[in-house]
RNA sequence: GGGCGGUUAGCUCAGUUGGUUAGAGCGUCUGUCUUACACACAGAAGGCCAGAGGUUCGAGUCCUCUACUGCCCA
């Protein structure tokens, strides 16, 4: 083995030899229950981001230890097709490699185009994620157009639709004139601008008056169609029924009462837009009002705008108020902040327009996910998602489901050319049910993205053939994992129409992780310049760093910033865990003769016992933990006992006997307890674990032990056995450490040289047995010779532990003034704890209320103070 | 306006059925190349757990309010 671990040359090799030997592949063993993952589709146009290796991390833990454990597991691996952002790619290269626009190219062609795209580059983004380990089955990847995943849409849209749960509808919707495309609610973002409320005149027609009107709006009036006050407010009530002159226009509108309009906002009185604003489009509805639509699809000012046609929406907002100011009608202008809605694609202000668009009834299909999660059939992880959800879900609206894009799932709609009947059917009609005509015209629209990635754990395992093995098999699925972004965009959609096709949830538990920010604490994101390549960060730590350094001591649902020194500290840590490894298989090397592997399981010696202990206690914690989604903590457990239990305390002993060859051999623990540590660590760092299980392996077989399988992915998931769990041995160590660290410090105290030899002798009386067999252990941790209750030097340093009192004395002048005032505050301090201690046990409703358990340790640790203070007081008052 | 969070060591964060002595990593300080590891070892300093009240024998943990702060939805 080399001085230092070498990620860079184990990695890949590793990845392959995996892949190859079918090791993601579900066992589909006898009895083995199935654990299955769908992985959210990444974009296929996307590469690579810090997200994706969280999610992989977090997604290939959770798999690799179930697999482990014996489930027959499943990780689904795909890509989305992501309409606006692959049609807007492709059409971008189209234009700068050929200069024809797609319109030019026509439908068709254009599509096929994009799947040219696909095919050459769609892949990309998945090869990448390999880097990260991710142990899916690459064999059962979908995109979201392939022909299953198309069944899958066009069932579940027929089937809504018979029941009368996706209907076609004229509404306001959420415009992006850059997109060219209606969006949903959940793809328009609001960002708070710097803008301005105009307050403008609008004369009464016939009469020498005029009545204020305050909008942000300036460019719609000239689509204005009634103004509207609150029939509550006294200032205007009498102008209610009278007609105003729409300044630049000369239109006649009438005032109308609307229990709707804001008294405190602007001036009280609204100017109503019902073609462009979604609040005026329901006044308009109630009034009966016109609807005069004066900003078209494109953004420009349409032939309704009179002399403004053909303007740019911006520019005709400074030309009107130009206008407005120049005619005496501008009465103000004051600086407003206000949230405007922006297209989260292109960052264009969304235009509200009113048109045709199918839209599914999502609060009434909603609500047997509520339910179901109501009963506990969805659990969120953290369970505050839970409540989240639910105020979603309580205030929901339709969604508008189509897009007037040209890549994308087609709506299956035909519309009778003869009769104007629509047919749906999951068959391709081929004449009108109704009239038998034979001219139909297909919907020129497609399905919302988000349409086909909500059935994604369906189509993944194949539905809708419901007799597919893998349907069978591993629908429901059993987690799914994502960012806590994707909630409702994503989740609550798989949940919905999980349910609606199949009657199940689709999962039965969501486990949600927070945003990766950058060291400030700032969303990361391509026009900050702060994104953080996870592939560079992989050349330079390493992939089992970065997958530590993203999910450890991480809480789910949490947000967490990426540096550096934490990849360092991972990478650090595979270091480590490679050194210990290192010195384990060349001690064995060195050992003549056969090791005697029976006695792992019935350890003797007291080291042993206690790392045996500490392992064992370790399995139960991991258990506990992982069971409960807590993998930031299971991996702080790991960590914690490999560098400070296994590295720090048992390798340091273990050297003693390898030395001396005294006493019983610990090379059986050191090789038995790396080995099931690096199996309890593998789900987390696949590599790392994997290289070394395999020189440990090989060096065990050269002892005659059996490697116990092929690929550590395969082996077992140790379990904790309580048995061996040892308080004693615990204890025993503990008093040790204590011993060891009492005469360390008094060497760093005092500043002696580490090559003068010290003498410590140790007065114990509970311990002395255990301390006698650990003499030799004690001298080499401590760099100290001990006597054991034998009085040293009379100018000694004194400390009282616990267990045990320690006497060091040393050649040479010493300040001994510090350690006489370092007993003194020892003394203060127990006695302080003591007063408290009798306190609490002398509180009656304390005794009758605590448990027996909290009692009892209370006053242990009572006894334990007296008996403390008893030895410091004999100290202080000896003047020693 | 409605919803969900956060405030714990200099920094970044854990702390999940309330148990009394609050942890880690990084950073800082002091030593050390002690044949597994300087990507390391040893030692040390550093916190009235945002504030106020309450429940309880006992509160970082539960409840109420306040302040500051982040996110989501309208």
């Amino acid at each position: 083995m080399d001085k230092a671990y070498d990620f860079a040359a184990v990695e890949i090799p590793i990845y392959k030899w995996w892949e190859s030997s079918g090791n993601f592949k579900p066992s589909n063993k006898k009895g083995a229950d199935p654990f299955t993952i769908v992985m959210p589709p990444p974009n296929v146009t996307g590469s690579l981001h810090l997200g994706h290796a969280l999610e992989s991390a977090i997604q290939d833990a959770m798999v690799r230890w179930r697999r482990m454990q014996g489930y027959s597991t499943l990780w689904l691996p795909g890509t989305d097709h992501a309409g606006i952002a692959t049609q807007m790619v492709v059409e971008r290269d189209l234009l700068m490699r050929e200069e024809i626009t797609r319109h030019e190219l026509g439908r068709d062609k254009f599509v096929k185009r994009i799947w040219e795209w696909k095919e050459e580059y769609g892949g990309k983004i998945q090869e990448q994620r390999k880097r990260l380990g991710a142990s899916c089955d690459w064999d059962r990847a979908k995109f979201t157009m392939d022909p299953g995943p198309a069944a899958a849409v066009r069932k579940t849209f027929v089937s809504l639709y018979k029941q009368g749960l996706i209907y076609r509808g004229n509404r306001i919707v959420n415009w992006c004139p850059s997109c060219q495309t209606a969006l949903s609610d959940l793809e328009v973002i609001h960002e708070e601008r710097e803008s301005a409320l105009y307050k403008i005149k609008y004369p009464i027609a016939g009469e020498d008056d005029h009545i204020v009107i305050a909008t942000t709006r300036p460019e719609t009036m000239l689509g204005d169609t009634a103004v509207a006050v609150n029939p509550e407010d006294d200032r205007y009530r009498h102008l209610i029924g009278k007609q105003v002159e729409l300044p630049l226009v000369g239109r006649s509108i009438p005032i109308i009462g609307d229990d709707a309009v804001d008294l405190d906002f602007g001036t009280g009185a609204l100017k109503v837009t019902p073609a462009h604003d979604p609040a005026d489009f329901e006044i308009g509805r109630r009034h009966d009002l016109d609807t005069v639509a004066v900003i078209g699809l494109d953004g420009r000012m349409t032939e309704d705008a009179g002399a403004y046609e053909g303007m740019d929406r911006a520019m005709a907002r400074t030309a009107i108020l130009e206008e407005l100011d120049r005619q005496e009608l501008l009465v103000a202008e004051i600086p407003y902040t206000q949230s405007i809605a922006i297209c989260d694609r292109s960052k264009d202000p969304i235009e509200p327009l009113s048109s045709l668009q199918w839209y599914v009834k999502e609060p009434e299909i909603s609500k047997a996910s509520r339910k179901a999660v109501e009963d506990g059939d969805i659990k969120f992880v953290p369970e505050r998602f839970t409540r989240v959800y639910f105020n979603w879900i309580d205030n929901l609206r339709d969604w508008c489901v189509s897009r007037q894009l040209w890549w994308g799932h087609r709506i299956p709609v035909w519309y009778c050319d003869s009769c104007g009947e629509n047919v749906v059917e999951y068959e391709d009609p081929t004449a009108c049910p109704t009239c038998g005509g034979k001219n139909l015209t297909r919907d020129e629209d497609v399905l919302d993205t988000w349409f086909s990635s909500g059935l994604w754990p369906l189509s993944m395992t194949n539905w809708p053939d419901e007799d597919d093995a893998d349907f069978k098999t591993f629908y429901p699925t059993s987690v799914l994992e994502c960012g806590r972004d994707i909630l409702f965009l994503w989740v609550s959609r798989m949940i919905t129409l999980g349910i609606e096709n199949t009657g199940k949830a689709p999962f039965h538990t969501v486990y949600l992780h927070g945003l990766l920010q950058d060291p400030s604490g700032s969303k990361m994101s391509k026009t900050k310049g702060n994104v953080i390549d996870p592939l560079e960060l992989i050349e330079a730590y390493g992939t089992d760093a970065v997958r530590f350094a993203l999910t450890t001591g991480v809480a789910p649902g949490n947000e967490s910033r990426i540096s550096t020194p934490k990849m360092e500290a991972g990478r650090n840590f595979a270091n480590k865990l490679w050194n210990a490894a290192r010195f384990v298989t060349s001690s064995m090397d060195s050992t003549e003769g056969q090791i005697d592997w029976s006695v792992c399981d019935a350890p003797a010696h007291v080291e042993d016992r206690w790392i045996v202990s500490r392992l064992n206690v370790l399995a139960r914690d991991l258990d506990r933990f992982l069971d409960e989604y807590q993998i930031g903590e299971a991996q702080k457990a790991l960590h914690e006992f490999i560098w400070s239990e296994f590295c720090d305390w048992y390798l340091e002993l273990a050297k003693v006997r390898v030395r001396s060859g005294e006493g019983p051999s610990p090379l059986p623990y050191l090789a038995d307890i790396l080995e099931k540590t690096l199996r309890l660590l593998h789900p987390f760092m696949p590599f790392v674990t994997e290289q070394i299980w395999q020189h440990l392996n090989i060096a065990m077989e050269r002892h005659a032990r059996p490697a116990s399988g092929e690929s550590i992915m395969l082996a077992d998931y140790p379990t904790a056995d309580f048995d061996l769990i040892d308080a004693d041995a615990e204890e025993d160590i503990t008093t040790l450490m204590d011993v060891v660290r009492s005469i360390r410090n008094v060497r760093a105290e005092m500043r002696i040289e580490p090559t003068v030899k010290m003498t410590a002798s140790i007065h114990s009386d509970e311990a002395s047995e255990f301390l006698a067999g650990e003499v030799s252990a004690i001298e080499l941790l401590a760099r100290a010779n001990i006597g054991l209750g034998v009085n040293g030097e009379s100018e000694e340093i004194t400390v009282v532990l616990r267990r045990a009192t320690i006497g060091v004395s040393m050649d040479g002048e010493f300040d001994l003034s510090a350690a006489r005032e370092k007993l003194i505050s020892d003394l203060d301090s127990a006695t302080n704890a003591h007063r408290q201690l009798e306190g609490r046990l002398s509180n009656e409703k304390f005794l009758a209320k605590a448990p027996d358990e909290v009692v009892d340790k209370e006053r242990e640790r009572l006894a334990e103070t007296a008996d403390r203070i008893s030895r410091l007081r004999q100290l202080v008052g000896a003047g020693n």
